[in-house]
DNA sequence: GACTAACCGTATAACGTTATAGAATTCGAT
DNA sequence: ATCGAATTCTATAACGTTATACGGTTAGTC
């Protein structure tokens, strides 16, 4: 039997009021009957109705993360960051999967989904600017992640350009100078293409190397098999990189794939540089260099963010944050055998 | 401003219960003001309140799914299977990351946290058979992994013994014979490691193998640093082993990396096998041969079965299932280079 | 001894929904 | 004409919670 308000008024012998009273602290209550209320809470074995309580209340308690691909670990690892600091916070978080199609994604955003829900964390790839303009959320949102900028709303996004600028440039300190890109975008979407192919051209510029676009592959998506594939064309050719730039380490681990089948070696051969820092990069044979973004950072962040507005803390107007990185060098670019410390 | 059923009513000139009808389809409306309501609801853009709906109705349509580690590729790759069946039968599935620690699984039973969803996908690694026993749960719970058995739940997980006899058959098929576990437990919990190191000592013997009990490396815990510790540890043994099976892919993965560390070859020195097929293992150097268990079947199945419980549907007594796996070999055991078929 | 203030408790009205019971209308059949 | 039945709609009572407003009692102050 499930055990309401009412019951343990009776038990107590008090008004439903005064129960709820004790339950939320919401006003003072005499010491004895907290006591005796608080027994027969204890005995019944009560727990609040959340439906009934948000209903009254307005407010869910829950918040959404809608994420592209789970099964990408750089998402899985941000997502377990976000949950624990949603936990900690109160607030229950759900996760969605929009698989990166357009239409989730502005599911996403449509009020009518938004009912269950007190606010949002969105990484967008798929949708633009200007449907976000356009589609003005019922809840806070916060955006993370490179899709969209320029809305009002909280975004969390490393500098992707300066990344892409300290990633080629540790290349050129190696000596590389045909250096690809792999992961560059053809439609208008996915803005961290862009802006990390921009920043691939600005440090090439910088380093005085010159701009090949044969060596900008393009892929579909982001994943190990985009890699792969984008690095068995640029293998095919007849003048092959020397260094790859790859979008995020998913891409890279791809790249190392297609380098190793080629029977070329790592990095002596072809450098590989990633971006996000997953752990398989760690273990990976070889490991790999990357541009590692502080994950666990970047998922409290967007959570303390939203329940902040959510709660109508006093918060600064809508703000960009640009959470830190750092160049984690390992065997795909400095080559020799270097023991996974564990 | 928050559309509710009221504002629909008064919009249409209707009552509140027709609108509801028209809404849910429960009772008959007439064509002429269906068309009416709808037209109200199309414009003021009404979506249902869930709190209150769900306070009316007792259900949240929340269905959870607790899992160890959201960071195990094994796992967001089943949670994926699972959110998509759980959309489609029209519940939201939250995700709790229990991080394998005793109490947040203890939690996750007890009745209080359960509140807020309607049942429970559990895949329990720390709490025992008693445990589970001892907390009835308020709701349906449905149980995925070998963490538990011989509980009056639904329980979904591969043929572990089994699946160990396949694995090390296909080692013993490659002329191996010493074969290493990796993933042994020293404590009484994780079930899964246990049937995993049983089914690998009957392959032995029915191979005619000895059981060598320093072949046997326990682990703390299952991922790719625990891999990767145990086979340094098992490379530096007078008679380092010809073959391992791990518990799993992060571990395998680890012990791979080890093995190249060590300045060995896979498989001509060491032949490395895990279990459920992660697609890390699909691009890494060299590709990893594994068990490959079929996440989507069981990630669909849990919903289904605790959707069909929850909605009081005709099921069968609490039943055990066991989805389907199939071995799937790759460079870590046959050698060569066997290019990826993307 | 009356007035205020503080304290503690309660009755009640929402929050938005749906199920139940029933009211109003129409239509056939007697 | 009248009754029953079917059809379409509506009023109302919950679901469990919390905020508001108010009713008592006690203590303190002039």
């Amino acid at each position: 039997m499930v055990v309401s308000l009412k019951d343990i008024a009776a038990r107590a012998g008090v008004s439903l009021s005064t129960v709820s009273n004790v339950v939320n602290g919401y006003r003072p209550v005499g010491e004895e009957t907290r006591i005796r209320v608080q027994a027969a809470i204890d005995e019944l074995g009560y727990a609040p109705n959340l439906s009934a309580r948000h209903l009254r209340l307005g407010r869910t308690g829950i918040i959404a993360l809608a994420i592209p691909e789970l099964d990408n670990p750089y998402f899985a690892e941000l997502a377990g960051a976000a949950i624990r600091e949603a936990t900690g916070q109160g607030y229950t978080l759900v996760m969605e999967d929009t698989g990166g199609s357009y239409e989730r994604e502005l599911l996403m955003i449509d009020k009518s989904r938004r009912q269950i829900v007190d606010g949002l964390i969105f990484s967008p790839v798929a949708v633009s600017r200007e449907q976000v303009l356009a589609h003005p959320p019922a809840t806070p949102m916060v955006l993370i992640g490179e899709g969209v900028y320029d809305v009002p709303h909280d975004h969390i996004a490393i500098d992707n350009i300066a990344a892409s600028h300290v990633a080629v440039q540790h290349l050129v300190s190696l000596d590389r100078y045909r250096i690809a890109f792999i992961g560059a975008q053809a439609g208008d979407h996915r803005q961290s293409a862009h802006l990390r192919l921009r920043g691939y051209r600005e440090a090439l510029a910088g380093a005085g190397l010159p701009w090949d676009p044969a060596l900008a592959a393009p892929t579909t998506a982001f994943g190990r098999a985009d890699g792969l594939m984008a690095m068995r064309d640029l293998l095919a050719r007849t003048h092959p990189p020397d260094a790859v730039f790859a979008y995020n380490d998913l891409v890279a681990i791809g790249a190392m794939r297609a380098v190793a089948e080629a029977g070329l070696r790592i990095p002596e051969d072809v450098a590989v540089i990633g971006i996000d820092d997953i752990e398989e990069g760690r273990f990976s044979n070889p490991t790999l260099t990357t541009i590692s973004p502080d994950k666990e950072h970047i998922g409290r962040l967007a959570v303390q963010s939203l329940v902040a507005r959510i709660e109508g803390r006093p918060v600064q107007p809508p703000y960009d944050v640009q959470p830190p990185f750092r160049l984690v060098t390992r065997e795909s670019t400095l080559g020799g055998l270097r023991p996974v410390r564990a």
